[in-house]
DNA sequence: TTGTACGCGTTATCAC
DNA sequence: GTGATAACGCGTACAA
């Protein structure tokens, strides 16, 4: 008994218009006669022909578009399920004109407590696209390089894109909206025509600081970060909000914001000029710079809460090993991302979705600022 | 003068076996007549028409496979530069049994101090294939759900994969061997029939290990993680070949092996322990477990490197702002996946590559361990 | 050197 | 309810 191996021929076409008994027709790979490894490459007309139907009622049987006797219907689906035939999307792609893809562009060079929200805000988007029979295709962009997002957009190898943060003068999106790709932004954007999902940053540090007003204090500093991000601004905004509110400079509030931080020495020296104008308070925008500052304090022997409180405009995991614990606050950011990618299924099916959806968001009042033992 | 909006009918064939004069003969957006939006949904035979020849010159002239006249080829190249056209990636794919995709699969569920790392190895992945043409899709792995990489694979969306995370008992790998697809791993694995790129985890470990023990200590803990990943087996076969060319316990030497350590709570613990049986040094297999270590030894009000000195077997930007600065060990990431990507490609072409690539390493002694200020 | 005629795997149209 | 047939955009053996 010979198992002679035979090369899948053809596969290029073989000049031949023999279409007689084929195994795996569409294979690339070496098979033996008799055993075709039915799982692989199995393609539509395979099974038309061994059910002596047309590839048309194989399609229509799989889609469930058209109209099919439901026997027929039985009898495809059970072949289907028998030897696992899978459909090549990238075949019904290209007669559908769509890739089944979407991009997914993630800045290339993001600081240490930034991970966690993009891990996980991929994550919502992954699942949420994977249930959709959607792939996720990345680009990473650095800097003002965003040849791979135009790479993946020319070779129309994505049907939309999602862009996991946005700046003020946002290069991806601009050559997003130049050809036209439908897009969704993770973060809010000036641009109000854009389909955007963001926390509502603003409302969730308006209402940390007006915590912190409640406990009676009166000076607080705010530390932050890269100002041509979208977000600083929106945290600038709600700080700001809560000053107001409390009536400002003119009922007895010092405040002293310091933005564009980005390195740990920096942060050293705002801290040690906080420290000696005597802040009661200090608030960070995010948990890297947070960190840095309980660590200069740290070295200073400075006691947190009891000499200087501090809180974080983020909850990422960046700091949950940290004593005492800080103040912050939470956000569902795998949410965010299964959010975003559900907008862009949205646009996809030409349901034109709405401009802005706001997230909330949780404030985790801990030991560093606003739990009582106040130094105001 | 009208501009009447022309939809681009016939996109799916309009019955009409007419060829005439078309203009983005495969979009799917509204256009206006005469200034159809060129850069877009230009197809091969667009060109041919416009210019006069066949898609198979065309073709050939974008391919260079092929004998063509120069100056038509000239002519074509001039054309599709005029035009930026750019080929339907997707068609060439279904064309050559390609999708110029490859897939990444990543962890969904790793800690802080592990993201660095994926992020600086998913960019030298992502530029190494963006370079050869290739875009990478991501498949999200938590836990033993690998359904999204199951997708990937079933819908033939990728040509191979780049597995960055080994584990001793590897679903994604198993399931990658059983169907035969391509992948290369970044990490070192048991299963020696594959290709696998890493840096010397284990040559890394010994040397730091020999340096702490040239400095005379003979009582050094280590610390470290889930014992499934590869790479804890390796650091700390690099730790044991160290204390065995010291001499071993025979030679007055003691070691205190702790793994599975992953909350900062055990960490606490494990140290207090350590503290009080006098231990001259804590090696800790990575940054996280190294950060929650000097939290509580801060906490504890015990000075490093006086009191007790402190290493870490991998250095990513966790610590970086730390004080003291932690000695540990320094690998190139972004080089690891684009070794990663290269060796991927290799098999792509039929190239069967190496079955294991080690990278180097950088021992970096700062203050927090054997930089002379011993405790021992 | 160039063109013809398929084939890749699927869906959509239109007859029957 | 079912089946030819023509797209989708491109590559390629073979003929010219």
């Amino acid at each position: 008994m010979e198992n002679t191996p035979v090369f899948a021929a053809g596969i290029f076409g073989d000049g031949s218009g023999l279409q007689g008994m084929r195994c795996g027709s569409a294979g690339r790979r070496f098979k033996t006669e008799n055993q075709c490894m039915e799982e692989k490459n199995l393609t539509i007309g395979d099974i038309a022909q061994a059910l002596g139907v047309s590839k048309t009622t194989v399609s229509r049987a799989m889609s469930g578009k058209g109209r099919i006797g439901e026997e027929t219907r039985g009898r495809v689906l059970a072949y289907v399920e028998a030897h696992n035939y899978s459909p090549n999307v990238v075949a019904q792609g290209l007669a559908q004109n769509k890739t089944f893809n979407i991009g997914v562009v993630m800045p290339g060079d993001s600081n240490i407590s930034e991970l966690p929200f993009f891990q996980n805000c991929m994550l919502g988007i992954c699942r949420t696209a994977s249930a959709a029979g959607y792939d996720v295709l990345i680009s990473m962009v650095t800097g003002e390089d965003i040849s791979q997002l135009e790479r993946a957009v020319a070779n129309r190898k994505v049907d939309g894109v999602i862009l996991t943060r946005t700046l003020t003068e946002d290069a991806p999106m601009r050559y997003l909206r130049e050809k036209e790709v439908p897009f969704v932004a993770v973060g809010s954007t000036e641009d109000n025509e854009a389909v955007q999902v963001d926390n509502d940053h603003r409302s969730a540090c308006r209402e940390l600081t007006d915590r912190l007003f409640a406990q009676g204090l009166r000076k607080i500093a705010l530390i932050g970060g890269d100002e041509r991000f979208v977000v600083t601004g929106s945290r600038l905004s709600g700080f700001r909000d809560a000053v107001v509110s409390q009536g400002g400079a003119e009922a007895g509030i010092r405040t002293d914001i310091t933005l564009n931080v980005s390195d740990a020495r920096t942060v050293e020296q705002v801290v040690e000029r906080l420290v000696r104008e005597e802040t009661e308070c200090i608030v960070c925008m995010d948990d890297f710079l947070c960190g840095c500052v309980l660590n200069t304090l740290q070295n200073r022997q400075i006691a947190v809460p009891e000499q200087i409180q501090v809180a974080s405009f983020y909850d990422s995991t960046v700091l949950e090993s940290r004593l005492p614990s800080v103040t912050s606050i939470r956000f569902d950011v795998e949410e965010l991302g299964r959010k975003a990618c559900e907008q862009l299924f949205h646009i996809l099916n030409g349901e034109e979705a709405g401009g802005c959806t706001l997230l909330g968001y949780e404030v985790c009042v801990r030991e560093s600022a606003g739990s009582g033992k106040t130094a105001g």
